[in-house]
RNA sequence: GGAGGGGUUGGGGAGCGGUCAAACCCAUCUGACUGUAAAUCAGACGCUUCGGCUUCGCAGGUUCGAAUCCUGCCCCCUCCA
């Protein structure tokens, strides 16, 4: 199929946030080649969510009209860490590490880009040959007050609070990629702007046709208002299970649904204001999260494990039976009973463990959230006896089946 | 190099010799209500053999008694140079 080109604007400027220049994109596309679209990724931390599949999903449409994705894995700057950093731990990356980091990037976005068709490079190919007196050179291609430009840089500098020498130079390792890449096309999320814009001067200083920029919005993780990551745990990992994944789908907000729908679903955006429309003439907002979940768990999952992950979760939470499948743990021990205290704080469940220690485990009792074979329970002192196989629940999302036996 | 401010339980932030496991807010968790939505309400939120025990940057000291006072050390920040 071939698309006119104001066809292909329109599909690459769905969800977009700002394109610069605006024209410079039209005028790429008109020359009717391939062109050289970039997107970095932070190898320190091998887990991606949809978060950062935003970025992924408008890869793959460049990608599906032709061009070539490049995935540039900032080894390199993995390498130095962050020396400021107010986080005691300088993530330095042996080797190794980044390698079977790329390799879990790699798995994960392949889920989404094409294989063949996406390059992968490390900027550590070049970084690492390159000499002082060359960084240098680099670095007199920026100016303090160019730099003093960026919102945060200038926020911090007006505020009197301090800026190191090598957050300046991040913008240009990032920009001398592009560079390297001869990239045409830039993609970032919003906060990357500045850092794109930099990588269109070095380009054009080093004579240098510039690459045109697209930034996206940073999606919100599932407490819809701070930006999705891990380590504010509000997020969903593209490596979590069928089921988790639909269930933390089903649990957004109403309004965030929306913003989900907008930056995550490959439905058209005529689609996505139909079931709005629905929604507001009474269809049940659950249906349309329903829609979204289906989707996205089969995109990582396949069609069958999203049927399955719907039924479970209308099975579980709409008619409240227990999961249909319920972990089963055997312990050993010798003596003929244990405390429950002790049973549901056991170390011996290990990442099953139903509760941290026996402060807590007491505390959910009196909270009414214990059940042993679907029976709330409201005494800490129980005991449980050996041998014995009950299933054992603590909240609403907690299930385990535990088997005692003598030895 | 000089002057000053500060490090408190996940985050913010009180406390400044006993009544402090440490106010309050946020986050989190549980229960109720629901559509595992939102909102709301109720409660919990160091460990415990329920006697206590270990926590307030680290190490000592003064006191019957310290998060609070003293000494040394480490770290962070601001201003001047």
């Amino acid at each position: 199929m071939s698309l006119s080109t104001s066809e292909k604007l329109e599909i690459l400027k769905r969800g977009v946030e700002e394109i610069i220049p605006e024209k410079g994109l039209e005028k790429k596309l008109n020359k009717n080649k391939p062109l050289i679209i970039k997107a970095g990724f932070d190898p320190t931390a091998p887990d991606l969510h949809l978060g950062h599949t935003v970025l992924i999903n408008k890869l793959k449409q460049f990608q599906d009209l032709g061009h070539q994705v490049v995935f540039l894995i900032g080894d390199f700057t993995g390498m130095i860490g962050d020396p400021s950093g107010v986080s005691e731990t300088r993530p330095i990356l042996t080797v190794e590490q980044l390698k079977k980091n790329s390799e879990t990037y790699q798995e994960q976005i392949f889920k989404i880009l094409d294989k063949k068709k996406t390059k992968i490079e490390f900027n550590s190919s070049w970084f690492k040959k390159m000499t002082s007196a060359e960084l240098i050179n680099l670095s007199s291609k920026m100016t303090v007050a160019r730099m003093l430009e960026r919102d945060d840089f200038s926020k911090r500098y007006k505020g009197n609070k301090p800026i190191s020498i090598h957050e300046f130079i991040y913008p240009l390792v990032q920009g001398y990629d592009s560079f390297e890449l001869k990239s045409d096309v830039e993609l970032g999320g919003t906060d990357q702007k500045f850092n794109l814009l930099v990588g269109r001067d070095i380009q054009k200083s080093f004579g240098m046709e510039e690459q045109i920029i697209m930034t996206l919005p940073i999606l919100e993780g599932t407490d819809g208002i701070k930006k999705m990551s891990k380590s504010l745990n509000n997020y969903i990992g593209l490596k979590e299970s069928s089921n988790d994944m639909f269930g933390k789908i089903m649990s957004i907000s109403d309004n965030l649904m929306w913003r989900y729908f907008d930056l995550l679903s490959f439905k058209t955006s005529a689609e996505i204001k139909e079931i709005k429309k629905k929604t507001e003439q009474g269809l049940n907002p659950m249906e349309a999260k329903k829609m979204l979940s289906a989707e996205i768990v089969t995109r990582f999952h396949g069609e069958e494990k999203a049927l399955l992950a719907e039924r479970e979760f209308t099975n579980r939470f709409s008619k409240g039976n227990d999961p249909a499948e319920i972990k089963l743990i055997k312990l050993s021990m010798k003596a003929s009973s244990i405390s429950i205290l002790d049973l549901l704080s056991s170390e011996e469940l290990g990442d099953h463990k139903l509760c941290k220690s026996k402060s807590e485990a007491r505390r959910m009792i009196a909270q009414g959230a214990v059940k042993i074979d679907g029976n709330k329970i409201s005494d800490d002192a129980i005991l449980v006896q050996n041998p014995s196989e009950n299933t054992y629940q603590v909240g609403k999302l907690k299930h385990l089946k535990i088997k005692l036996k003598k030895g």
